[in-house]
DNA sequence: TTTAGGG
DNA sequence: CCCTAAA
């Protein structure tokens, strides 16, 4: 499209004539219908403007046949227009239309019709004005409308109704409103509308429209961006406008302005039911493809403010190639990143702190604690005590680790920061690893642990005491019965290999203690008899260690001695009075 | 690395 | 459960 076929004309009596539509030509090789999905074609590309008419002024002036139809659509609505004021070119009208045109022409006006349905009631538009031929289904005629004295409010209402009951966002009602009012105090009438209702319509309607073909969500989001783009572009051609004002340009300019507006308007009110179930199943592409064509038509660089609008919405290249290039798509992937970038953060932002894991947010709470000590004292530390829920028992920060372990070297604060990370860590990670063990070993782990955990926080490497449960006391002794005794890394190896948390060492530390056990408790119900064993049963019920399993502990004790402890065994098997200066105070101690 | 033993 | 020494 040439510049000069943009541009709309002035009639002859020299008043700017912001309707005057020129004949299109309907190129019968390109078919809206035909057309390449991934290509969606504008209307202009086959709407061709063969000639230009008079070029008098109105280089603001852009108006394409599907915008004037959409100005007819106002005009029937709008009641106050004079139709004497609409003549008709008569080269408009083109009887010897193909078939093919004859189509396209159709579906124009189906969707100029449709675009009436949402807000034209009991008015047909062939019935109002068959001058227009449009009930001859010929919607590529060329209108003049003479710029009379009503034309602006005129237009500022066709603007404002043409958008106000179909489809429009607050943001390009309110430009629209703007524009209006600086152009004529009339058009405040309009803009008493109640712009959220306008919406809630607007999106009623849409997706009504849009129900059987398009995704809601796509279609909104698109159809938002579209109007945002539109709004901002309202927005860069009001202020165009008003610096042509300062310039001493004429009104005229600002209609053209205003008939931006109304391009907007009218590509806004295509996706109406009754231009999409005209039509065939692929109305909504075809819907979209047509909003795409008051877009690329915007688009084209036919005046100065043309340029500038493009200028500006080069500096959107998202947001225009988005809308006019890709209509039929989905959002490009940068887009959806984007967004997703951009939710995300907004999300983090939100969430701050609170979202950390219970573990990070404990470290992060000391870490952070511990460097601000240094240089502030109390605000910020509270503040970060409070994001502190108390899930654990918070040790205090200048509690020493070594209190715990004093043998251990004294770590410094950062040292003893990590350590405890670590620790912390480690105690996590082992509780989800022990978890799936047993039911009894989670109910082993329920209270003591948490205390246990509290209690070894400060010491850095110490394990977490795990309690021995009786299925793996069982366990170990049965490995000791198959592989004897002092061979623990082959036991860990074949019966210990799903539990982590248990060591070679802690087997063998295990298999002592169960000596030790056994030779107690068998020595003292020997010896002492019930009175002794009711305490023992008190111990037994403690350790949770079967009687059974010391017995067999001892066996195996007998067939596998166990190095330095086959002495204190020995003893225990030797004469009563020996074992009785070894084992009462363990009895007593315990 | 594993085991034994002290703590 | 940790630590260390010894093998």
């Amino acid at each position: 499209m040439t510049l000069d076929n943009h541009r709309n004309k002035l009639p002859s009596n020299g008043i700017p004539n912001m309707f005057t539509c020129k004949p299109y030509q309907v190129d019968p090789d390109i078919s809206m219908f035909t057309a390449s999905e991934g290509e969606p074609v504008g209307l202009e590309h086959f709407l061709v403007q063969p000639e230009c008419k008079e070029d008098l002024v109105s280089d603001f002036i852009d108006l394409d046949a599907f915008q004037i139809q959409k100005c007819f659509n106002m005009e029937d609505i709008s009641g106050t227009f004079e139709y004497d004021q609409l003549k008709l070119d008569s080269d408009a009208v083109h009887p010897n239309l193909s078939q093919g045109e004859g189509k396209n022409l159709e579906f124009l006006y189906e969707l100029y019709k449709g675009s009436n349905n949402g807000i034209v009631q009991g008015k047909d538009t062939s019935s109002t004005s068959e001058e227009f031929h449009l009930d001859a289904k010929y919607a590529d005629i060329a209108l003049e409308l003479d710029h009379g004295p009503c034309k602006e409010s005129y237009m500022g209402n066709v603007a404002l109704e043409s958008q106000a009951p179909e489809v429009c966002t607050g943001d390009s009602v309110n430009e629209i409103l703007d524009l209006s009012s600086t152009n004529d105090p009339m058009l405040k009438y309009s803009s008493s509308l109640d712009s959220s209702l306008l919406d809630h319509i607007a999106t009623k309607e849409l997706h009504e429209a849009f129900k059987d073909v398009c995704d809601y969500e796509t279609l909104d989001r698109e159809w938002l961006q579209q109007h945002d783009f539109f709004a901002m572009k309202n927005h860069v051609e009001m202020e165009n406008s008003m610096s042509l004002i300062k310039c001493g340009v004429t009104s005229s300019e600002h209609e053209g302005k205003m008939l931006s507006s109304i391009d907007y308007a009218a590509s806004t009110t295509d996706p109406t039911p009754g231009a999409i179930y005209d039509e065939t199943k692929s109305g909504g592409q075809q819907v979209k493809r047509k909003r795409l064509t008051s877009c690329d038509f915007l688009k084209t660089p036919n005046s100065e403010v043309s340029k500038v609008e493009k200028s500006s919405l080069d500096g959107e290249d998202n947001a225009e190639t988005l809308v006019t290039q890709k209509r039929s798509r989905k959002p490009p992937r940068r887009y959806i990143e984007e967004s997703l970038d951009y939710e995300s953060k907004s999300y983090n932002k939100k969430c701050g702190i609170a979202y950390r894991r219970p573990n990070d947010r404990f470290l992060h709470v000391r870490s952070q604690k511990q460097k601000w000590q240094k240089y502030f004292q109390t605000e910020q530390v509270v503040c970060q005590d409070d994001c502190f829920d108390g899930n654990c028992i918070q040790v205090p920060f200048d509690l020493p680790a070594e209190k715990e372990h004093p043998k251990k070297n004294k770590s410094s604060v950062v040292q003893d920061s990590e350590d405890c990370k670590d620790n912390r860590l480690l105690c996590l990670g082992e509780k989800l690893d022990v978890e799936p063990f047993s039911a009894e070993s989670q109910e082993d782990l329920s209270e003591d642990e948490c205390v246990t955990r509290s209690y070894t926080k400060g010491s850095s490497r110490r394990k977490r005491h795990i309690s021995w449960t009786p299925s793996e006391v069982v366990k170990l002794v049965e490995g000791v019965s198959q592989c004897g005794v002092g061979r623990w890394t082959e036991i860990k190896r074949l019966l210990f290999s799903s539990s982590s948390h248990r060591t070679s060492v802690d087997l063998k530390d295990k298999w002592r203690n169960l000596l030790r056990a056994s030779c107690t408790q068998l020595q003292i119900k020997e010896k002492v008899g019930l009175k002794m064993f009711v305490e023992q049963g008190r111990k037994q019920a403690s350790n949770n260690i079967p009687e059974s399993v010391l017995w067999r502990v001892r066996e195996l004790a007998v067939m596998y001695p166990y190095p330095r402890e086959s002495k204190s065994k020995v003893s225990f098997t030797a004469p009563p009075a020996a074992t009785n200066t070894t084992l009462v105070p363990l009895s007593t101690a315990v």
